[in-house]
Formats: C-alpha cells, structure tokens, sequence
DNA sequence: TTGTATGCGTTATCAG
DNA sequence: CTGATAACGCATACAA
C-alpha cells in the first residue's frame, strides 16, 4: 500500500507538506505544490480516509440515519433515493458515508448515540424521516456533539440545517392541480401521521386551499398507511368529491379502493413514486427530487463542517402525473 | 470520549489486556476479563473501529458493492432488501459497513480499485449482481487481495465465497406451479441478460422443464426489461399458451401486454418483489429472501476472515402468489 | 514556506 | 497470563 510516506519520500519533502497539499492549506508554495501531485498521481496515491479520520476528529466521515419500513415496498423506494443520493454525493466530495437503519439504535438513549458515533469517528449526521416523538433525537440535535442535517424536520440552530421542499404550497398545488376541470365541492384529505412535521405542514396546505377555494373540508388520519387510507376510503369515499392524500402509498390505496367501490373522484398523493405508475389510474402528485435532496443535505452538511451556521434549504418540487409508459424502461 | 485506555487505568490492567479481553483472546484469565467488562459497561466504553481498523489490518470493515442504475428512479426494491439486510447483520457482528455503488467505480482498473477499497481499510467485499462481462471484478478476484463474497455468481476458491439459490430448480418448480391446471403446450420464455449468470441457469432450468413435460418452447430475449418483456409479448405473446419470465419486473411488463391485448394466459416471474400484488392478476414467482441471502454473505464474509476456505452456500426459496390484499399494511 | 514531533485509539509482538 | 511498546496512516501544533 503506497502511503503520505511514499509520497513524502518520493517528492523530496516532508510528509507534513503532503498532507498541506492534499488538505488544500494555504502556505504552499506552487512549485512543490506541483510536485507533490505529480507524485501523487504517478504513485497512483489514495489517502487512508480511515486514517484520516482518526487523526482529525472533524473528519468528512458522516452517517445516514434512515428510518426504514421493513414492510412497505413504495417507502424503500424514497430512501434508497435518499440513500443513493447521499452516498453519490458523498463521494464526490470525498467524505465517506456509513448507513444506520433507525432500527438500530432506537433502544439506546443520547449517551449511548452519541458514544456510538463517536466511536466510529462520525462528525456529522443526516437524519430523515424524524418525527416530534423522538426525543432522543432531540437531545441529540440539542447537545451539538455533532453536525447535523434534518430532512423535512425544522431543526436550525448553530449547528444544525434543515434541508425541505415548500410542503404547505405543494400540498395546496396538488390538490388544486387535481381537482380543476372537475366540479368538486367537498375535500376527502387522508392526513399522515399525528407525530410527523410534514403532516402539519401539508395541512396547513389544504386547509388553506379549501378556504381560498370555498371547498368542504373533511380530515382523516391515514397514517401514511396505503390500509388506513382503503379503509378510510371506503368509509367516507363516496361522501366527498375528491381525495387528496399526504402520500402516494395512500393515494393508491385510496384510488384501489374507489375503484373497487365503482365511483371515480379525482385522487392525488405526494412523493411521486414509481409505483404510482403502476396503478392503472393516472393521479397528479408532488413529486420530490429525493436523491437530490439528499445530495443538497451533504452539501449542507460540509457547510456546517466549515464552520458555517445552519439553516434552512428550501428545494424545488414538480407536479406530475406518472403514466405506466412514462416509468417502465 | 472513553477510550480503551481509560478501561484500563480503572480496570487496573494494561491496554494490551482490555484488547485482548474485548477480542476475545484466549490466554486470558477468567478474573481479569470479568474485571474488564465490568469496568467496559459501568463506562459505557465502545470500541473505535475507525481506530480498530487503522490498527489491524484484517479488520472487519466491508464493502457492498452495488450494482445499481443510478439515473432512472427505479423501484429498487431488490437492492434495499440487500443493503438493509447487509448492514443489519453486519452490525450484529460488529462489522463495519460501506455501501458502494458499482457506477462510482466502473471506470477503474484492478489496480485502482484495489487501491480504492485498501485506501478505506476494507478487507472484504459483498458483490451483487456480478455479471460475466465484469472484467475487472473477476480480476479483482482472483488478485486474492480482499475475501469477497458474490451473490448469484459461480465464483468459489480460496477466499472468495458464493451465496445463492438453487435458480435452476426454482425456475422450473415456477414454471410448473404456473401451468398446472390449464392445457398448456407450449412456453415463451423470456430470459434475462445475455451476459447474466444467472440467467443461464434459469434458462437450463425451464428447457429441463419443457423437455420433461414435452412442451414446446420459444426463448426470448428480455433482458430484465419490463419495457422489452412488454413488447416480446405483443409480438408472440399470442402463439403461446403460457409465458415464463426470468424477473417479476418483465412478468409484469408481459401480463400488462397481455391484459392490453385482452387474452388471457398463465405468467409467472422470478423474485418475489411486492410490485407484483399491484399488478391486478396474480401471478405465480419465486420468492427470494434478499435480506436473508444478504444476511448470509455477511456470516460467510465473517467466515473467510476467519481464515476458512471459500464455499458455495445455498439458500432457500419458496414459491409465492401475491395478492394486493396481503402486501398492503 | 517547510520540516519535526506528537497524538488519534487500536492491535499485535514480544518480554517478563 | 500480563504488560510495555511499536506500528497503522494521517493531521497539526510548533519549530526552524
């Protein structure tokens, strides 16, 4: 294995100039700067991240903490985009990326997070899918032992961003994209779950559509379950003149459901998942550039190493309407 | 941050022996090692393996190499199931994992990629999805440099493992659970990628198959394409009684044609992913425990690390029908 | 601007 | 059976 020795060695100079060199520091001169990357590329030199990232504790390594559904195929679908995203990202700018299912580490309390991550040299963390229950991560984010990313939670402070789409106008674009052209009076809305930040977002959304729209408005919670929201369809599906839905999973239970019930309303969902392409029945929804959102929260995160305060980064979103033609390739 | 030093001061030990006591060490005596982990779990000690890897150089950091079409949103739910499971197991066994998607690094040679994988102290690689055509990965291989376990592929010496399934059999046990009870007489079959291990296998499985049941037989094909499977069938899909797919992704494509076309035969695909419950028509498919197959190459990584000879090892599979009302929760 | 020396938290090799 | 101590590859104060 060619080491920062090798390269020392080889280039005439101090091991300690290597690494100014390859760390981008300032006091340099050009000429050995030059002369250190000739070597660098001639020897085929890679640096030992794991090194790395034992000497300086504020190393790129960072981790992605993914609450994954073991069950539900559509949910794999956004964070494999989340984590692909990330990892890609991650790469291209030389950080190195661990995974962590929730699951993992749900039964430990911060102490134990935090002597986890730390042991394995983890100086930032990109959380997704957290929701107002989980203390733990609170206390996490509070303790400002690590730089942290939220996606989709409203955590900023000094060391903290919070990467999202504008939940609340997609939500009222959505529903509004869905239901024009069609004579709808009343708004079947099958919410997500009680605990999660979107959830309040998105209803926010509707609730404002509705007034502005001077529109019925019934709520239901779904709990970003596809059942829940068959049930809930069933139920009160034939009441109301469309349903709008915080998910495309519940989007499409809800639209098998009318189908089974034989009455069409206009149905909406959020996401844009593929699956939505699958259901026979085209429905508008908002779809999230997920890998790139993920993308943009590694970014955020090198900011936060930088030495940069947190904040908020809004991206963009789309409405669609997936066509099975459009996803098979 | 609590270090094996500060184990040992408390302990009353030498650094050496609280390593050896968390290694598992034989000459250790039974005192000092309960005296240790009382001393390790009173301070919530948790080894670095950042540290541990830096150190030793068989440790136990692997890679998953992923081979994974980046571009399109695909519903990968086959690669979630390999990653999750991977990274589960692997944390069960104090492993540490990285996950790398194959298109990050398909533009390296043997040298390189040797010295990328060296250069993050991994000492062992999971392959999935290896095809024939991998030029580099077989020299990978065969450079004895890493204990690599394949997925799906023959690949077998003496650190290098594979893991999988008995595709043949499962292939033809498929293909007759698919016709039983209608008259079949002859099979379209629509294969997988032509460069694909295991789509040779499968191949020999339903030619054993319709040799054994004297059926007719028309090969096309696919090349795991939904979109492919879809146009095989409008084009033959009507000469056949029954249409056997190497992937559920093309059963679905070619009973979506089918259903298009408005005539009715048997299909059955390979994989057992939840898309197939969206489909409308059930269909018959070899259910593949990915997270289990994923699970048991990191057991079998664990095992060449512990320096026993590579080893075929094959996992169950069951044949399946999924139904809509059984994958939604 | 460059080099020296020390430390990061482990593992591993020897003495004892 | 236990304990010093030298690596592992790199980063970084500090000295030159």
């Amino acid at each position: 294995m060619v080491s920062i020795k090798d390269v020392a060695r080889e280039a005439g100079v101090a091991i300690s100039t290597v690494s100014k060199v390859l760390n981008n520091y300032p006091n340099v001169s050009e000429e050995t700067r030059k002369k250190v990357y000739e070597v660098v590329d001639r020897l085929g030199f890679v640096p030992n991240t794991v090194a790395a990232a034992l000497s300086s504790k504020k190393s790129g390594r960072i981790a992605l903490l993914v609450k994954m559904n073991l069950k539900t195929q559509a949910i794999d679908e956004i964070n494999m985009q989340y984590i692909s995203g990330a990892i890609c990202k991650a790469r291209e700018m030389q950080m190195d990326v661990i995974t962590i299912f929730y699951s993992m580490i749900s039964d430990m309390n911060v102490e134990e997070m935090t002597r986890y991550f730390t042991a394995q040299s983890i100086g930032g963390i990109i959380i997704y899918g957290m929701d107002k229950e989980d203390m733990v991560l609170h206390e996490l984010i509070d303790s400002g032992n690590f730089k942290i990313v939220v996606v989709d939670a409203p955590m900023v402070n000094e060391n903290t961003s919070e990467v999202t789409i504008d939940h609340k106008q997609a939500q009222k674009d959505v529903a509004c994209k869905a239901i024009e052209g069609s004579d709808v009076k009343s708004i079947l809305y099958i919410a997500g779950m009680k605990n999660g930040y979107v959830t309040d977002l998105r209803l926010e959304g509707i609730r404002e559509f509705v007034q502005e729209e001077s529109l019925e408005l019934t709520v239901k919670e779904g709990d970003f379950s596809e059942l829940k929201a068959r049930e809930i369809t069933f139920e009160y599906g034939k009441d109301t003149d469309a349903i709008v839905c915080a998910s495309d999973l519940m989007a499409i239970g809800a639209m098998k459901a009318l189908i089974e019930m034989d009455v069409f309303h206009p149905v909406c969902g959020f996401d844009g998942i593929i699956l939505m392409g699958y259901v026979g029945k085209q429905m508008h929804t908002v779809r999230q550039d997920f890998a790139g959102i993920s993308a943009a929260a590694v970014s955020e995160l090198q900011r936060l190493f930088d030495g940069e305060a947190g904040q908020k980064v809004l991206l963009p979103y789309e409405l669609v309407r997936l066509k099975y033609e459009d996803i098979i390739r």
